[in-house]
DNA sequence: ACGGAATTAGGACGTATGTCCTATTTCCGG
DNA sequence: CCGGAAATAGGACATACGTCCTAATTCCGT
């Protein structure tokens, strides 16, 4: 199966040692290592750190928009979807209390590093928020839907990097109900 | 004068340097490069990595402790005083948009790390939300100035990553006018 | 002016890391 | 079953980095 390819499974160790450790704190070594294959297999594979990177993001990438079309599935009104997005704070609470949000840690140290994937990782970024511009105008705010993608966007931000800061879970649960909060009464003033 | 002095050239030139590369990606010959010292200097007065970045951290504490005070001297109501916070976005804007809130990336790189000066860093962190909350409970929101005062410090930390990944500087000035407009209804509220 | 302490310079050393090469083994189509 | 391609292993190599040592120079109190 190819699921359990090589291949397939140092990006998704890679994935995960990289939002654990950060990307430049995780050496071949690391992955290769929890992988269980040689550092010589390794670089049958990718032949440089840059290209494990990018298969990273192209994972992110697609699982992202996967993560998306789920939602879109699930949620019968833009405001069940939008509160989805929502709940990832909620259903990632473990970690991101430990490692805050895996998109806007990897897009800062990218910005460090002036990494050449700056962009690639940006449009993590941008998947949600073109995702939740559309879902804001469903909603009824088609001409601020794109502040209102922001906005959120900014606050979940805000939110796991103090979450993970202070180290309280207690405040990404509260922060998530004042936020559903705030969802409800937009959808309120929309209709 | 000990203000050029060779040990405070280094904390700030590392303080600067740990901002724009971050700290494991900015090394000692870096730092002593820009100070324009040896290695061997450099060792002299700082023996571990970990040392220049407690000195850093510490320095960053001073500096800020210092501006809340300034603050506190130029704002005569608490309002007044809370959008000086608000205008640091504004002030610092062009770094803001490159390298992202220096607080922010700093307690998230070493929150990676799990390096021991996490809480040191956090102390950051602390110094404005406790500043913010007396302000809060000035402006008459005794019982709840802890979190404003939190909700103020995400939804800034959430701009400046967004600001940063997106190179969007536009967005920090439109977020920074919302801020002031939330902070003024939070007065009428209270009053 | 002197002498010890502080400062500075330059380099040595071990380790970690990214990269690359070469054998050996496994896999698979004809 | 066979032969070439893919996969895997193990190690070589250069570089970068944190750390540390020693010698030379500067500074400063007496």
């Amino acid at each position: 199966m190819s699921g359990s390819s090589t291949r397939a499974q140092i990006v998704e160790v890679a994935d995960r040692l990289f939002y654990e450790q950060g990307y430049e704190h995780t050496s071949f070594a690391d992955i290769a290592s929890e992988v269980k294959i040689s550092r010589g297999n390794f670089y049958h594979h990718f032949k440089t750190k840059d290209a494990i990177l990018s298969a990273v993001i192209e994972h992110r990438l697609a699982k992202t928009a996967q993560l998306l079309r789920q939602w879109e599935r699930e949620g019968k009104t833009a405001e069940e979807r939008i509160r989805h997005f929502i709940d990832i704070l909620i259903m990632n609470m473990a970690k991101i209390k430990r490692f805050g949000c895996p998109v806007g840690t990897l897009c800062s140290e990218l910005a460090k590093l002036d990494h050449a994937s700056q962009e690639d990782a940006t449009r993590l970024f941008s998947l949600f928020r073109e995702w939740l511009g559309g879902q804001f105008a469903e909603l009824g705010s088609p001409a601020d839907a794109d502040d209102l993608a922001m906005y959120l966007l900014a606050r979940s931000q805000g939110v796991a990097t103090l979450a993970s800061a202070f180290g309280d879970e207690a405040f990404i649960e509260q922060e998530v109900t004042a936020m559903h909060g705030w969802l409800r009464q937009q959808a309120e003033r929309a209709a």
